[in-house]
DNA sequence: TCGGAGTCAAGTGTTCAACAAGTCTCATAT
DNA sequence: ATATGAGACTTGTTGAACACTTGACTCCGA
């Protein structure tokens, strides 16, 4: 007999897993307001449970309360997201140069991404393609081989999902960023550290320039 | 009128707050289990409240959660120091790096790091020392000037303390480590970035050996 | 018309009590 | 000595209640 694997989650572990996904996809857009009483009768479940999945997404980031206010899904200012690309610089580009190929199951999860996140682009399935995208990402940061910070970088990157997965697929075709994400991975294969490196410095600024010219437009239209 | 800065925190989080604190302190030791209904009553507070206060540290790493078996105040294992000690070595070197002293605030703090650090030492005062040891290197990273970061960093040092404060001051004088923060304070101050570095990442390593080497002893300890 | 004080509904913060569902202990039987 | 239950104990979750804030609305006077 095989053992088992049970799959014991408490209530609130479920809410908060169920928020998160509507949060990361979109459903449920930034500044939006959450009420107690009706998510938990939509979602079946107490007030006291609904309140502790909060607290988890608010330490999170993705949600934000204020005392007596109530909770709404967290909004990333620009200067949020200038943060979070130091951040990603600080610990990708140190992750090519950690990385050894012995054996790697990395890279085979990598290869999956990858092409989850090319057939994702070309079904013009956006959400998905962000998904994909950061997930390839992730991985990058899995060559410290270090869990702490593998949860943070994933925290780091839903932050940045969430605002994300808001931009127009129409007037920014991520298309372009395909052969990018394959190249680093081919350098990666290939052992050009270096070169894999400084790609990566260089997708990395161009991710962020795209993300905030976006921000930008929508601030700017929010304003008018 | 000024306006008064107004201290509204709920419940929950002060008593997040309180326990934190103790087992930073030392005062509730790695392994101690705890239980919510004397916890309560203790501090005056609801079970729910008391929940919402465990989650909170659970989700920091000092407390460890298992289903119906109750919390636990976490204890680090020998792979728990080493994956911090990696963490700390990639985010405090290039944090001198970053440093840049333009009337910089964060030097003075600095300053009464290390002396606070320098009473606790010449006073015994164990806890104290380790405080203010852990509160200098905090400083070193608030010069990547990020927010997420720093209080990620925090946290990860909030697990190395509640190990640190366990060592016995007798076999293990910390006062040696005196010079050592302030040379690094003065080559950072002098502009000597390199050096400075260079010394950083030496003092992390005989940090961990020696914090190591007490981990093994008291593993030994408890086997025999 | 405008601005401010008082009023009130709605929502959150916290407590309490109850029950369901695991876990641990310990006495019992083999 | 090793399984096996029964039962006590603890945590997980619910539902209801009440205190406190907040925000909106009304009403009033200038």
């Amino acid at each position: 007999m095989e053992l088992a694997e049970i799959h014991r989650v408490s209530v609130a572990d479920q809410v908060a897993s169920i928020l998160r996904q509507r949060i990361l996809d979109g459903v449920l857009i930034p500044g939006t307001a959450l009420q107690e009483v009706p998510m938990a009768a939509s979602l079946g479940v107490s007030r006291n449970t609904i309140r502790e999945a909060t607290r988890i997404l608010s330490l999170e980031g993705l949600l934000k309360r204020s005392a007596h206010r109530g909770v709404t899904v967290a909004q990333l200012s620009l200067e949020d997201v200038g943060e979070i690309y130091r951040l990603r610089h600080l610990l990708e580009i140190p992750a090519v140069r950690a990385a050894r190929m012995e054996g790697s199951d990395v890279l085979a999860e990598m290869r999956n991404a990858l092409e989850g996140y090319e057939e994702a682009v070309e079904g013009l399935d956006w959400v998905r393609a962000v998904r994909f995208d950061l997930y390839f990402h992730t991985l990058l940061i899995r060559f410290h081989r270090n869990r702490r910070l593998e949860s943070f970088y994933q925290k780091l990157l839903g932050e940045l999902r969430m605002g994300m997965v808001l931009v127009d697929l129409r007037h920014d075709n991520p298309g372009g960023l395909v052969p990018v994400h394959r190249r680093i991975f081919e350098l990666l294969t290939g052992g050009k550290t270096e070169e894999c490196a400084s790609l990566l410095a260089q997708h990395l600024r161009d991710s962020e320039t795209r993300l905030t010219a976006v921000m930008d437009q929508r601030i700017a239209r929010v304003a008018k």
